[in-house]
DNA sequence: TTCATACTTCGATCCTAACCGAAGCATCCA
DNA sequence: TGGATGCTTCGGTTAGGATCGAAGTATGAA
C-alpha cells in the first residue's frame, strides 16, 4: 500500500500545534515576517524559522525577501482553500481550541478567511445572496444566476474582470463560529476588497477581525438584506 | 492566537504514516476489520487497535460491531472529501509516496476513489460529459445542464432520486494519478454504481483498482465517449 | 567601519507518541 | 465446557522531532 499522494506529510505539517497556529495566522491573507509569526505561535524565532522552511518545503507557504525582512504568506489560494477545508471539518465535529466559536465578539461578528469575509457578516452575505436568488446552490456548488449579474454589477463589482481567474467565481466555506456556510472564491474576494477600497472596513492590526466603520456598516446591511 | 478549529489535530491524525495508509485503505470505501488495516498498514494488530480509536474520537471513522469482527469505515462523506483534498493537494505538490501516479496500470485505469471512480476512467466520464455539454463548469464547480438531465436518464440514473440528498450532484475531485479532475458528488457515486449493479464491473479484491468486463468496458467506452 | 536588526544553522536536551509483548475480554464454534 | 479467533488494554522501550541557547550570515543604519 505504498501507491498515491503523500497525505501523511501534508498531515504532518499541520499537526504541530505551533506550525498550524502560523497557519491560521497566515489565513488572514496578509504576509508576516519571521518574528510576527514566531509571535503567533508562541515559540522563539530559532524554532519558527525551522517551522517556516518546513513549510516551504511542504509547499504550503512562500517566502518573499525584502530588505532584512522575510514575508512568509500561504503559497496559494489552494493552500488556502485546504486549511478552510480542514477547518469546516474541523469545527463540524466539534475540535475547537476553546469554547464553540471565537471568544472575541468582533471575531465572531466579521474577520478575515484568507481573502473573503467570515463570521455572521459573511454568512450574512450568501445567506442574502441566496434569498434574493442572485446565487443559486445546489446543496455545496454555487452559481451565479442570470438575474444575479445584474445585481453583483449594482454593487460595483465587474463580473467580466472575474471569469478568467482559475480559481472558481464562488465557493462556499464552511463557518466555524457560524456553523454554516459563506461566500468564498474570486466573488467573495471581490466583495471583500471593495469594501476595503471605499474605506467602510478595514483589517484589525491584532487579529483576523474586521472592523466596520458605521457609514460602512449601514451600507453593509443594506447591500445584503435578509 | 488560541481561536478557532483545531486544525493542528486533524493534521496530527492524519500525519502518522500508518493512519494515513489505513484512511487511505478506507477511501476504497469498503468497512474493513481492524486486522485487514493493520496489514495494511504494516504495523500489529495492537498498534492498529490504538490507531483506529485516536482516528474514531477525532470524528474521522466510524466502526460497526458484527459478530467477533469490527468494521471500520470512513465516518462520512464529508471525511472522504476531506482526504480528497488533501490527496489533491499533496499530488499537486508532488508529494507522492513513490514515481508520480499508480504503479499497478489497473489502478491507473479505473480505481476506487471512496464511493466513485477515479483513475483513467473516471477522468473520461467527467471530460465525456464537459465535452457534450452535459455538465458545465466555471473551473471548479459543477452543474448539470438542462439538455444534461435528459442525457442522464438515459444512461439508467434517476436525478430526482439523487436530488434531495445533502451531499452535492456533482463535484470534481482531483485526480492524483491523471492530474485531472473527475467526477464526485451523488452523481459520481450513482454512476460507479450503476456499473457495479449492472455487472460491468467489480472492485478487486486485494487493492482499489476497479476491474471490468468485456461488456462493461465496451459499454463504458460508448457511454461516455470523448 | 561598526553596530543593530532579522533571520538561519548547529548542537544538545527533552518529551511525546509510536511500537510491540503480554495479558485480558468478547464472540463464535465444536 | 474448552478452545480458537478477533480485538483491546497495559506497560515498558525507543526513536523522532520540537524546543531553545549559542554561534553564524545577511542587510541596513550610523
Amino acid at each position: 500500500m505504498k501507491e498515491g499522494p503523500d497525505i501523511a506529510r501534508i498531515g504532518t505539517l499541520i499537526g504541530d500545534p505551533a506550525r498550524a497556529n502560523m497557519l491560521t495566522a497566515l489565513m488572514g491573507g496578509q504576509a508576516l515576517t519571521a518574528t510576527e509569526l514566531a509571535q503567533a505561535a508562541s515559540v522563539s524565532l530559532q524554532t519558527a524559522s525551522s517551522h517556516l522552511s518546513k513549510l516551504q518545503d511542504g509547499g504550503l507557504i512562500t517566502q518573499r525577501k525584502q530588505g532584512r525582512h522575510r514575508y512568509f504568506a500561504l503559497a496559494d489560494a489552494a493552500a488556502g482553500s485546504l486549511l478552510e477545508s480542514i477547518m469546516g471539518f474541523a469545527a463540524s465535529r466539534g475540535h475547537l481550541r476553546q469554547r464553540p466559536g471565537p471568544k472575541d465578539p468582533a471575531l465572531r461578528k466579521a474577520r478575515v478567511c484568507y481573502d473573503h469575509l467570515a463570521g455572521d457578516y459573511g454568512v450574512r452575505i450568501l445567506d442574502s445572496f441566496i434569498a434574493r436568488e442572485v446565487i443559486e446552490t445546489d446543496g455545496e456548488n454555487l452559481a451565479v444566476t442570470e438575474s444575479g449579474r445584474q445585481a453583483i454589477s449594482e454593487l460595483g463589482i465587474d463580473l467580466e474582470k472575474l471569469a478568467p481567474s482559475r480559481r472558481p467565481l464562488c465557493k462556499s466555506c464552511l463557518d466555524w463560529s457560524e456553523r454554516r456556510s459563506h461566500l468564498a472564491g474570486t466573488l467573495g474576494k471581490a466583495l471583500f476588497q471593495h469594501f476595503l477600497d471605499n474605506g467602510w472596513a478595514r483589517r484589525s492590526s491584532e487579529s483576523r477581525a474586521v472592523l466596520f466603520t458605521p457609514e460602512g456598516e449601514r451600507r453593509f446591511l443594506s447591500l445584503f438584506p435578509l
